[in-house]
DNA sequence: TTGAAAGCGATACCAA
DNA sequence: TTGGTATCGCTTTCAA
């Protein structure tokens, strides 16, 4: 019952322990006969490596590190992370790897897990999701001299891979859409703009209503309903009301279409709405939200796949996913 | 900057590495004066133990696994896991463990990965979310042998501690809530009938129906929007129409509500809503979603906490959470 | 109470 | 191409 070693696979195969390690471990050094004779006995005795073990003498963990950092009023409301890890987990269990995952409530935790996490060497890198404008991280891990991969779109020169997603098209579809439609005055309300892809998104969102001619209002939050709830009934109540509002991510769109219904306002007669998530719940608000599509599976994966490499060949590439597309649905329409 | 190891504590306090190890792992066997000296040593010198190490002799790998089975669809929406996994974290990092988590979507990767995880020895036990009435995993960690522990309240006697939570209180202050405001036929839609605290619930909200007088309703779903809808619409459009529906979970109310609205309802007048999980979108969407509260981050560590005394100690106590409460909005009221 | 040494299961180096 | 052995950092056993 107990798991074979590589000492049993050695004894039965006749050989010693390091031709079987050379062996299992596809490097040169064995014949091709000894070499699938090897395997075939390992297989057979269903011997799999001990990452401990392996850990122990290649100074490695075979684990990737997550750690999320939310506010606790924010902690629940976000579609993207499941969807997220089920992408990472594609592209690690093949290799027999795995993702430690952390999710803390305050910086001081954030930055000590980072440094429990890689000096314990209970991970090899980590994916960096939330990526702020001046992200501290990328200070902490060089100094941990640990890799780690860059969700997002950074506007400086940074130390490690990134990998992107390209928004300006999908928010350019959007406007477009909602200017042909007849709007002219478009409010934002962005996400929390000390991350980099709020303020990515919002500044989108200014070149490209520049681009069509169109008003341009921005009302700050910080991707919570609480707070995106709030920006609606301040953009309501100005004196510059927007005949529409796009948000920064789906749950404030939620919450924002809840302020409206809550007036007696009318979707989309009154007021269009649209989100920028593509999350599932978006299909079933009345009205159903039209929002941008997005692929958190493919973040995942991707992501994964060039921390993966950075760590095995020592760099990587940055990589870009498919751009955000539009998904018309029924909260944008003609203002009345 | 290489981390200290423990023959560098034992070199410095001039004593054997056996004799701190004792001395850093509170175990007998040590002169206090000693201890004390090799420990105020170890910290001076920042030394913390290295897991593979450790693991590799100990036969332990100091990590907790989590394994998530949800299908494609159903990924995104759930408002529990993040706090559930900050919870869960506070039970672990003081004592220098983490999460190992992983998200699949199907029932074979998901079997396989309890075994890999297992076998490899990457945690030394599980926590069971999502029990299932006749959930195969069971037999498969007994097989296994690993230490898990439960979420939820089995019916049968299961080999495993389990961590439950009073849901029939809150089931029957909602009833109660409902019949005082003058509902008398009631519909609930389930969640996953498979999934032990669907049925649970289905199960109070039959009895407490009877108990209270009302004519109650099923209609099967599957905790997914999608599916919440749908029932909605089934049991909008049948002979006996409710005055209110009490959804298993907070994601299928709120596409309820959207339901609702899309048919020209006003809620509640028209229709009284509620969820059972006490999401914090659920503050935000209109009207607000009258529910019960839920304490996700409690869960987490109540779990942990009982599966780390059942790894250590080899038995632990079952433990309960204190019970559902009714967070009253404007969701339900008088039928018109 | 303390020290010395033998594992844990892999990798890696040096000889043969 | 192969074998033997040291090594990774810790725990544990056996003597002293």
């Amino acid at each position: 019952m107990a798991r074979a070693t590589i000492a049993d696979v050695a004894r039965r195969a006749g050989v010693s322990k390091g031709l079987v390690s050379l062996a299992l471990n596809d490097r040169p050094g064995v014949s091709a006969e000894t070499r699938t004779r090897i395997q075939r006995i390992a297989e057979d005795m269903d011997w799999r490596p001990n990452p401990a073990a392996r850990g122990l003498s290649a100074g490695r963990a075979f684990a990737l590190g997550l750690v999320v950092h939310r506010e606790r009023h924010t902690v629940e409301v976000d579609p993207f992370f499941a969807s997220f890890i089920a992408g990472v987990e594609e592209a690690l269990s093949q290799d027999n790897r795995v993702l430690v995952l952390s999710v803390v409530t305050d910086a001081d935790t954030e930055a000590e897990t980072y440094r429990r996490l890689s000096k314990d060497r209970r991970v090899d890198g980590f994916l960096l999701t939330d990526f702020l404008t001046d992200d501290h991280r990328v200070a902490l891990l060089r100094e941990l001299d640990t890799p780690a991969v860059i969700l997002g779109d950074p506007a400086e020169n940074i130390p490690f891979p990134v990998v992107s997603r390209d928004y300006a098209r999908g928010v350019e579809s959007l406007l477009a859409h909602l200017a042909e439609l007849g709007h002219r005055r478009i409010a934002h309300v962005t996400g929390d703009l000390q991350m980099q892809h709020a303020s990515r998104r919002r500044d989108h969102f200014l070149t490209h209503c520049r681009a069509l001619g169109l008003e341009a209002l921005i009302a700050e939050a910080d991707f919570s309903p609480e707070r995106g709830a709030q920006a609606t009934v301040e953009l309501l109540d100005g004196d510059h009301r927007p005949t529409a509002i796009v948000y920064a991510n789906d749950p404030m769109a939620i919450a924002g279409i809840a302020v409206a219904h809550e007036r007696g306002l009318n979707l989309p007669a009154d007021l269009s709405v649209a989100g920028m998530d593509g999350s599932d719940i978006g299909r079933y608000t009345y009205p159903s939200l039209t929002t941008l599509n997005n692929d958190p599976a493919g973040w995942g994966r991707q992501a994964a796949a060039v921390l993966l490499e950075l760590i095995e060949q020592g760099e990587a590439a940055d990589a870009a996913l498919p751009g955000a597309d539009l998904i018309i649905r029924g909260s944008t329409g003609a203002p009345a």
